[in-house]
RNA sequence: GGUCCGGUAGCUCAACUGGAUAGAGCAUCAGAUUUCUAAUCUGACGGUUCGGGGUUCGAUUCCCUGCCGGAUCACCA
């Protein structure tokens, strides 16, 4: 059984021995770094039933602790805290059982099963920086929750109609001579992106002339030829015309296709992927449902609304007087698709920005007066974010930062040192590049998650692409480390077994170790109730830095001691094995050289 | 203006949800290596946790108030 469960217990045993009183709810927390002990008992509380003083409490429940549970060896008490010094041999007994699970790290399938959708872009503009948070967010949520033993589904929406679309559609139309992925070697993302933006150069230059010309800003935006004809695509894509669709399907296919390769270096994947042209008539089916049974109402001019005053918010529009639906009517389609499709999931969390949080408010809101009782179980995973040294990103001023880009520059920039290093004179190209985009994107994806997910946060290019200190490739050096010497166990046939019954007392930095290994499931719950992949982050990084300390302070081929050289190989094979594990929930690859 | 989020060391971030003398990394300075990979480790320096009240044994954390930054409040998505 779990040691923290177990304590728990005994102390609850020994409090209700000494004072003759159950007690629910003990506080026990790690023990400070500058005291000895492992767990410490918060004895405030417990005055109320002792009837004396925090100290005297402490004591006395040390002292039976003690005596009777065979746990704790000794005790010691700072105010009223009580601090525990679990027995070395209890925490060989901890290692064991971890060593001997294959399966650590991961619980058993508890039938639960969760939606978890990320990325979700714009289909007119390429995965920049702010994406990279998101993808990575999204997908490591997903990772955590898998190996909590939930069924986890992983899906975007994409946003593949309305008026942004079909303005890429125009500018391809008037200045694209026919231009395709092929024909420009560019990817199609980056192909209808550039579209997109002539769309936007081409719009200005028209508004001016026309206010040159005296008409006024406001029809001038109306009038421009260019955004007259990307309307007319619209409508015409509304009524199904067959060569506008047919242009509609190919240039988003050009951006799937892209996409798709960016995806694939990013490392993300996707159980399914639902599109707004598919969901956005059964929101406007679900919406007419709702007025018809009073949920909604309908104004004078046709419109469609919903009051939500009464819950601190707004009325919002869900249907425009023209009948055409709106960004929260395809987001009500949807959602209730999903829970079509997957109809065992409890809930869904969304990966979105935190600009969108009022948007999610209400939709979550609208979700339960449509009667839905799911509605509660839905999370919006909104994120921070991310800035540049150089100030906000922003698409205008050029000062957007390419996923593609910025990918490759991370994984040029670790050849680049790793080439330096020199350390891996024997390895074969293949193999420096692959290590390169591992440890590229190790830093990359370590950078923008350690931080807590609802925090902005600053990138900083040039930091982050430093192999030393809080990063990826501090941890993924750790690792190759490790490997090094288990390499070397194996070559001198040195296989731990399975007892470890002669090592009867441990180093502190051992200890420290298998304290921070035995709270990985805690740590692994953690990151899940506050959707925050940075626990985990964090968690790995102590890892690797404790077992530093135990690298650097000792050599464990120098050991005589079999026994205890055989523990140290197992030890190290372990802290491998869980940096690896917790690292994977990231996103992150650890590699066996570097 | 209303609502929501944030403000912690020079910089970037933690702090197990109310616990002990608020911790890491970077930067700066001083040390350790003829190695199981130094992409490492040890130490020093660095704090009015935005200000002011309150709640209590105890507050970075909860409440009130003020300040600063951001987001949002569209028949845009």
């Amino acid at each position: 059984m779990n040691l923290d469960i177990r304590l728990r217990s005994e102390i609850q045993k020994a409090v209700t021995a000494l004072f003759n009183q159950q007690v629910e709810q003990l506080q026990i927390q790690p023990t400070n770094q500058e005291f000895e002990g492992s767990h410490t008992l918060v004895c405030f509380p417990l005055t109320k039933i002792s009837k004396k003083g925090p100290e005297e409490t402490a004591k006395l429940v040390g002292e039976y602790l003690v005596a009777h549970s065979g746990l704790v060896a000794r005790y010691n008490v700072v105010k009223g805290f009580l601090n525990l010094v679990i027995s070395d041999q209890v925490w060989v007994n901890v290692f064991r059982s971890i060593y001997s699970d294959k399966n650590f790290g991961t619980l058993e399938l508890n039938g639960k099963e969760i939606m978890v959708e990320y990325s979700s872009p714009n289909t007119n503009k390429p995965l920049h920086l702010g994406h990279l948070r998101n993808n990575f967010l999204g997908y490591s949520v997903a990772e955590i929750y898998q190996a909590l033993g939930y069924k986890v589904h992983k899906v975007q929406i994409i946003n593949d109609r309305g008026i942004h679309i079909c303005k890429s559609m125009a500018a391809w139309q008037l200045f694209g001579k026919g231009e395709t992925p092929e024909s420009t070697n560019l990817k199609g993302d980056k192909l209808v992106g550039k579209y997109y933006v002539e769309f936007d150069k081409n719009y200005k230059i028209q508004i001016k002339e026309l206010i040159e010309k005296g008409v006024s800003e406001a029809d001038a935006e109306k009038q421009a030829p260019i955004m007259k004809l990307a309307i007319d695509l619209l409508l015409k894509w509304e009524s199904k015309d067959s060569d506008t669709v047919k242009l509609w399907r190919t240039m988003n296919g050009w951006v799937y296709k892209g996409f798709e390769s960016t995806y694939h270096r990013m490392g993300v994947d996707f159980e399914k992927l639902y599109y707004e042209s598919d969901t956005y008539l059964l929101g406007k089916e679900e919406v007419l449902r709702g007025v018809e049974s009073g949920v909604f109402f309908k104004k004078e001019d046709g419109s469609v609304w919903v009051d939500l005053t009464s819950d601190g918010l707004d009325q919002k529009v869900l249907l425009r007087s023209d009948g055409t639906s709106v960004y929260m009517t395809q987001d009500i389609g949807t959602a209730i698709l999903r829970f079509r499709d997957f109809p065992k999931i409890e809930g869904q969390v969304y990966t979105v920005g935190n600009e969108q949080e009022y948007h999610f408010k209400v939709l979550f809101l609208i979700l339960k007066k449509l009667g839905y009782a799911w509605a509660e179980k839905c999370y919006h995973l909104s994120y921070g974010m991310v800035d540049l040294p150089s100030g906000k990103m922003k698409s205008r001023e050029g000062t957007v930062v390419d996923a593609d880009d910025l990918m490759q520059e991370m994984a040029d920039e670790a050849e680049k040192q790793t080439r330096e290093l020199g350390k891996i004179e024997e390895a074969t190209e293949q193999q420096i590049k692959e290590l390169s985009e591992m440890i590229g994107l190790g830093a990359l994806k370590f950078f923008l998650l350690k931080v807590d997910p609802k925090k902005r946060m600053l990138f900083d290019p040039n930091e982050s692409i430093q192999l030393q200190g809080h990063t990826g490739p501090f941890i993924q050096y750790a690792h190759a480390r490790i490997r090094a010497i288990i390499r070397k166990a194996d070559s001198m046939e040195i296989r731990p077994g399975k007892e470890f019954d002669q090592v009867k007392s441990l180093e502190p930095a051992e200890r420290q170790v298998i304290m921070l290994i035995n709270s990985y499931i805690n740590k692994l719950t953690e990151a899940s109730r506050t959707y925050s992949p940075a626990v985990i982050a964090n968690f790995a990084f102590d890892l690797a830095k404790e077992y530093n300390q135990f690298y650097q302070s000792i050599p464990i081929f120098n050991e005589s001691d079999q026994a205890k050289l055989k523990f140290r190989i197992a030890f190290s094979q372990v802290v491998a094995d869980v940096l690896q594990k917790s690292m994977r929930l990231l996103g992150i690859k650890v590699p066996e050289r570097m």
